[in-house]
DNA sequence: CACTAAGCGGGGACTGTCTCCGTTTAGTGT
DNA sequence: ACACTAAACGGAGACAGTCCCCGCTTAGTG
């Protein structure tokens, strides 16, 4: 096993003001905010945080993990408490809503789920695949999703719509009209 | 009227040649490609360059006018030869394939459909949204497609559809069954 | 309290965008 | 042929961002 000897204590204290401080900073400026700006911010030098975060997708992920983790969880809730269908309905909803929300948030999702070579394998990336992906069998048995679609299609689309909904920053109900023509079409055709 | 004196030649040769390299580049490199880089390789200055596109979404659209344009005349022989409702989906697929086949396409396709305040209303962009909007009411009327849907949401969800497929670069039946997904579920609500 | 490796940080190379302005040249009138 | 001028050129350079390298600092240990 690798034998994970703790960050020392400065090293701690960068890593989460470093993390904070991104967080405030993808939310003011998207997911483009300039990362020297973010060391700067943090009082840090930039070669601090590229040593923490050697990508901007992993500062990224670093400063959402939890927000995702939240989803997973979410998807196994609703599993539990509704029909495999409603479920998988409502997970959506909250999935495009809260991908929406928080600036930054999509950019992840859409890397999560690429399936390029060098795609960032992320631990948390794995967890909302999975939970996703027993809410979209369970669905499957039952009957209420098309046979041809994979787990990761419905992420994939999510995705879609959280940027099809983006476009529309004026109309604030474009993105219910969107998640319901997905759910509308991930029905078994009639 | 405005009186448009005709380029002088060299300045002609210039933005032909412009276009013709930025179309080269867009295609190798993506929407991203270096403005800079196209300039050198077209054998100008990168002042001719900004002075004839102020914007990458200028040259973005310049280089392809044509196939926009194709698009929106696609339309309306589309419209003449299928009753509405298949013309609207033989469209869409056509837009989302045409989308995703060529690079920087998308690009210039989500920009064309943003009501963000600093919209570039693009001519060509105009072109494509009125003939969008023809195919729209008149499946609407037909009653095949749902009453809720603006012409200007179904180029959004195109942008979203080729957005999904593209994250799906190594499955290539996916665009298919995405584009299959949107228009089940643009029809109306059993 | 001294030692050492983990960690720091900012200077600097590099790439890209975009503007400014002195220089060149196409088109025109003579 | 030649001179003139407005149009067009082009590249230097200011600026912003990314990312690495390596000499310096400091937390943790015996």
């Amino acid at each position: 096993m690798t034998q994970v000897r703790p960050m020392r204590a400065d090293a701690r204290r960068n890593y989460e003001r470093l993390l904070k401080v991104a967080a405030e900073a993808f939310a003011e400026h998207g997911e483009g905010a300039s990362l020297d700006d973010i060391a700067k911010r943090a009082g840090v030098g930039s070669g601090t945080l590229y040593r923490h975060f050697p990508t901007r997708q992993a500062l990224l992920e670093a400063a959402y993990v939890d927000r995702i983790e939240a989803l997973a969880v979410r998807a196994d809730e609703l599993g539990a408490e509704l029909p495999p269908g409603e479920a998988l309905v409502e997970w959506l909803n909250e999935l495009c809503v809260g991908t929406i929300q928080v600036r930054g948030m999509k950019a992840l999702l859409g890397s999560a789920v690429t399936d390029g070579s060098a795609a960032a394998v992320t631990a948390c990336g794995t967890n909302m695949k999975e939970a996703a992906a027993r809410l979209v069998e369970a669905a499957q048995r039952e009957g209420t999703l098309r046979a041809d679609i994979e787990p990761i299609d419905v992420l994939r689309l999510a995705h879609g719509v959280a940027t099809a909904s983006e476009l529309a920053k004026g109309d604030r109900s474009a993105i219910r009209r969107y998640v319901s023509l997905l759910t509308e079409g991930l029905r078994p055709a009639r």
